[in-house]
DNA sequence: TGCATTTACTAAACACTGTTCAGTAATCTT
DNA sequence: AAGATTACTGAACAGTGTTTAGTAAATGCA
């Protein structure tokens, strides 16, 4: 094996080691906890070490935006067994937010924080395919339905971008603690758990009446 | 008038400065680009006076986070002239969706950021008012369309909360740029603007078959 | 094998952040 | 007039992301 491949092996693994410590650090501690001196303490190298893997902190945090993506996917492909598609639809529904409530730190980096989208913005020429993987596999949903005759008269894709909407929403809403404050949820229902799936309850139950 | 009164009134005069920098900042440049040192400057006071009025940054955001409420219910309050509550429904569906395009940086203080909503974790006597306040137009609303015989065997709450979900993750989804990067939304429909439009309409005439 | 070149990495610097504190000038009180 | 209080400041502290000049080790070549 050449000097070549070696230093090249070297560098593609000291690349995935930063990231996989930043996961760690970002998973245990959050974002802001993440720092480039805390990622290089945890590697033993210096920051500047990183940037030469990293092109900055941006870049780091848009790999685990992909990496969080990996994860709902591969979820969601499950639901790929379910023949009906409006009980997929339903099951979507609850893995999304099982996700987000499981991987809050995730879920912020894919679906809230702006700054790994300005990726995109940079370089207009790229596209947010994890994004669009996720979202086709509900818009496919959504047209199955509407195949088996479920939501007559509505726009598929119109349909779709508020079906995330509304999950994104309860999402959201949930995670950065708005909802916890508003007092109907402090006092009427046990805690944020049940305020969750009682909305996401009567969501579905609109969603029967307008199969 | 006394010498006490007159520097107590320089006291809250200068508490009034400060805040209406930090708001011209914010509203011009963003969270990020309104530091406590670029308020200072804007009042050419030193950084550390700041701290005579404010405890940190984020009693400074969280006054910003109360004003960016009272312009809301503002707007809503005008809606209280409508009398038939699915038009009333429809109207803060329409005026909430505005305010976020318009105010996005007060959106995001309000709805998104999690930091003004950690006094009310410190405090578990001070109570989320300005939310609140906001929910139970909502709510009210609701209850009256549910008087009316429209959306009959939903639950108020769920139904309000599942709302507010909407209407939250189309605002959010938006100004967080990930609606823009779905390529449904790039070739489909001629802007972001129509997007949104488009959505809302849908939601609309779901709920006109709910009625 | 020795020297030149390249590579991988670092310490320190830069420019910034939020916040605190010891010191000081101005104001107020006695 | 002197002592006490207040309002404010410069500088420090502890942190951030990022860059750069320097250096040791590795590599290539004559």
């Amino acid at each position: 094996m050449g000097i070549n491949d070696r230093k090249q092996r070297h560098k593609e693994e000291l690349k995935d080691i930063i990231l996989k410590a930043a996961k760690e650090l970002f998973l245990e501690k959050g974002y802001e906890a993440t720092s480039m001196r805390s990622i290089a303490e945890k590697i033993e190298y210096s920051p500047a070490t990183i940037y030469l893997h990293y092109k900055d902190k941006a870049e780091i945090f848009y790999a685990l935006h992909l990496e969080g993506f990996k994860l709902l996917v591969n979820y969601f492909k499950v639901l790929a067994s379910v023949a009906d598609p409006f009980e997929r639809l339903k099951a979507m529904g609850h893995v999304y937010i099982n996700f987000a409530n499981e991987n809050p730190d995730f879920y912020n980096l894919m679906f809230v924080m702006s700054e790994p989208m300005e990726v995109f913005e940079l370089d207009h020429a790229k596209e947010w395919n994890e994004g669009e993987d996720a979202f086709r596999f509900l818009h496919n949903t959504v047209i199955e339905c509407m195949d088996k005759g479920y939501f007559k008269g509505m726009d598929a894709m119109g349909f779709s971008f508020m079906l995330w909407s509304t999950m994104h929403g309860l999402c959201t809403l949930r995670t950065s603690g708005h909802l916890d404050q508003v007092r109907q949820v402090k006092t009427q229902l046990p805690d944020i758990n049940a305020v969750t799936a009682f909305t996401l309850q009567t969501f579905i139950s609109m969603m029967e009446r307008l199969k």
